[in-house]
DNA sequence: TCGGAATAACTACAGATGTAGTCAGTAGCG
DNA sequence: CGCTACTGACTACATCTGTAGTTATTCCGA
């Protein structure tokens, strides 16, 4: 039951589940490359994060340490479900089909998903 | 360039989609079951989609008709693409790994998935 | 023909979101 | 030991979103 995590909350998050703890201004310079946020946009984002208890603090003398609470994995699976229920009934298939018809999907990727199923079936 | 849908708007469209040109209550009537929205509610919705251009309104007397000027696939593909893009770095198999993980990928999934891939290939 | 019902247009408003400024406290440097 | 720079907390504000109320017009039935 994870709160919904918004587009620039989850690029914090991103920076966070690749490495943390980390303090307010090392997440502001890990993000500052691809989005170039202020660092008071990025402190924001962050105690907004703590509000929605997806990310903890730790004290660090007059500093914050923020780290994950929810791991990439779990926060994703949720997400992709509720993608795939909204868009396509719940059916992965259609997903599949589209991307592959917007030309999404290349010979290697065909061949990945296959190798994962043969997996998922063994 | 399909500008962003809101999930309210996208229900009014899955409506629309699936028969079109609707009126403003016939649109209401579809989707108090699901919604229980109001009247002016959908109406709401339906004058933001026109804005937005992906649905277009023809007169017909006092009243308008509604019908989708993008087709349901092009905009499935564009926001499929963008989701596996923010959360997947583009690749699908991460996706259906995921999936498969948390148990939403039925063995039907599986066969069908696995056919459809066949068939790419084809 | 006239009044009521239907309809589009406009207005409203709270909560979420993106983006940041201001303020007050404090730790560490000189 | 005092001041400055860094830090979290609080405040700000425009836009988007969900959800609707109000208003002005017009068509249709009586």
């Amino acid at each position: 039951m994870v709160e919904r995590i918004s587009d620039a909350e989850h690029e914090i998050m991103e920076v966070l589940w690749e490495k943390a703890p980390l303090t307010a201004t090392e997440v502001a310079d890990r993000v500052a490359d691809a989005k170039g946020w202020s660092l008071q946009t990025v402190k924001t984002l962050l105690s907004r994060l703590a509000t929605k208890a997806v990310i903890g603090t730790e004290r660090d003398g007059r500093r914050f340490q923020y780290s994950p609470l929810v791991e990439r994995d779990t926060y994703l699976a949720g997400v992709s479900r509720k993608f795939v229920d909204r868009l396509f009934g719940g059916k992965v298939t259609p997903l599949v089909a589209h991307l592959a018809e917007a030309d999404e999907l290349s010979d290697d990727d065909i061949r990945e998903i296959e190798e994962l199923l043969r997996e998922l079936k063994g």
